[in-house]
DNA sequence: CTGAAAGCGCTTACAG
DNA sequence: CTGAAAGCGCTTACAG
């Protein structure tokens, strides 16, 4: 494997004995053919491990096999997983990927596109931070296809996927409401936040199908563990009576947990504990799950992302990437205590 | 912006009435060129708004400007980060990656193996899981730069970046012997595993340093909540006193903490607790810190490893990458009882 | 069905 | 210091 493989297509030519041109058509597909001859072209191919020069190959096509990938944050936690989930499909397709992490900066923005262009990337792949609530529409500066991941932009006709936050708080009610819990309050970040937002809507709905009221009303914080320690505090405070949280996320969850435990109260025996993100580390074959969550599927949504962008395939508008409840011990889920 | 800057390098000689060559040499620094020239064609190049090709560029160089990423497990939690640290560092330094998550199958690197050498990348960054024991070294398979991270090879003279555990143990050690603590525990996954015993190892320097003997043998279990949970529990039983844990990693650390507040111990009052690994997502602004970590740093690693292989430096042997301490409330740091 | 030729847009010896 | 020319290794009309 270690001698360089330059054997080149002439040499394929040379040795089956026919021109570079009939090579190059037989090993693509391309024109019409004599069945013989393709087969001892490709046969010839196969014996030399002949491997086209990718770098000639693009430089022909003009397509570079690279797909452009402009960040607003790339090391945001909320971004890593999209990240990676983009990078990982576009490899098994031979994807190339060039990243550009502009931040929030519409110069560097500029600057990264004429860069994108010049490199010739066949698409581009626009990753919000999943906090910023608008994304700057930059499909019109390129001819190649655009897609936005976790972020939506000011244009109804680009493709943006996001995370499905309402799905979210339907599948942590409807998991809450088939274990026969029937007092269901709420934690969460302030109403603005779409993120939240969202997850609270598809709560309540699933709660006022089921013909129930929430336990008390949503109580509101940030998104810090700490915020959700004092929201269950003051819940326990108002005398609500409530047999399981719906957290906007495992960090709040966490901080309810642990009042919930220095209360005296059990997890889930007492209150069942569903938060959002699947930020719990579970080794396979290591322990159990703790933490009950609902998996935003952020992995998969860049892998979505990616795959339409690598497709050239056109599908505008917002796309909703569903996200998915994974049980762990604080709804019953896993060994109790652990 | 939008209109396809398809300005060549003809373009620019010609309107600035020079040969091809000598515009090429006057933008590449290279060749005796009077100072005349070489500003004129600049400034007709900046005025055109002139990108050349990167394809063009590449096929002729015979550089890819990418670089190849073989990952044993991409997806797998440890290796995020170092993959996004790596990718964002390369887009910095415009140059593409292309990722080959092959899983464990020697097959499937092989044949990718051979995928990168027809891509002609400029060099390759090989991912551990930072569990393998041991990765296989594909050196002798390039003749571009190979760099290994989150893994060792079999081969001393090859380049090889893993998080500084030992470091990671002396930073926990220290931080809890400076906040007063004399009974130090530790809880931990089996000695086998490299991290454990990495970090064990900082620990016990520490406090022989300092002439202290740890609280009670090290505690060993798996990586999971569940273990940390089970371990503190005989720990309690025992009937040691301990005044702190070192924990080897923060999901050890949350079961570990959620026993001693069914226990009624205070944290960090009775007992300070340190993790490893940074686990816990932080938005900026909100709320506090609540486990004190010890973060890896595999981020900061898979750029110093990315960094290598885009310098095309040679820096043989392992490179222990440094950690870095991070307070939280259980130790002290934030408000209490966040 | 097959081949000779042009072309993709750069870089770089080689002459002058 | 500058220019004419070859070459990087493919693809693809265009003839035959």
């Amino acid at each position: 494997m270690s001698e360089r493989s330059s054997v080149t297509l002439s040499d394929v030519a040379a040795v089956a004995g026919v021109s570079l041109s009939t090579a190059s058509r037989a090993l693509n597909g391309g024109g019409r053919i004599s069945a013989a001859t393709r087969a001892r072209i490709a046969e010839v191919a196969r014996r030399l491990d002949f491997r086209p020069n990718a770098l000639a190959q693009s430089f022909a096509l003009g397509r570079s096999r690279t797909i452009g990938i402009l960040a607003y944050n790339a090391r945001g936690a909320f971004t890593e997983p999209v990240l990676v989930g983009a990078v990982a499909h576009l490899g098994g397709r031979e994807q190339a990927c060039l990243l550009y992490d502009t931040g929030f900066d519409p110069d560097a923005m500029a600057e990264s596109v004429r860069r994108l262009l010049a490199r010739r990337v066949d698409g581009l792949l626009v990753l919000g931070d999943g906090f910023q609530s608008q994304l700057r529409s930059v499909t019109g500066d390129f001819t190649v296809p655009v897609v936005y991941a976790h972020g939506l932009t000011d244009r109804a006709a680009d493709s943006c996927y996001v995370p499905d936050g309402e799905m979210a708080g339907r599948l942590a009610g409807e998991h809450l409401l088939s274990l026969g819990r029937r007092r269901i309050a709420h934690i969460t970040a302030e109403r603005h936040d779409a993120a939240a937002a969202g997850r609270e809507r598809g709560l309540l709905t699933t709660l006022a199908e089921a013909g129930l009221p929430a336990a008390g009303d949503t109580l509101r914080g940030d998104w810090s563990r700490a915020s959700g320690a004092a929201a269950c505090r003051r819940l326990i405070e108002s005398g609500t009576p409530f047999d399981a949280v719906f957290c906007g996320n495992d960090q709040i969850a966490l901080g309810v947990e642990s009042v919930l435990l220095e209360a005296g109260r059990r997890v889930p025996d007492d209150v069942a504990l569903v938060g959002v993100d699947n930020w719990e580390t579970v080794i396979s074959g290591q322990g159990t799950r703790h933490l009950t969550t609902v998996d935003t599927g952020l992995a998969g949504l860049g892998a979505a992302a990616a795959a339409q962008v690598a497709d050239g395939r056109d599908d505008p508008g917002p796309h909703a990437h569903p996200c998915e409840l994974v049980v762990g011990a604080t709804t019953g889920g896993g060994r109790p205590g652990d």
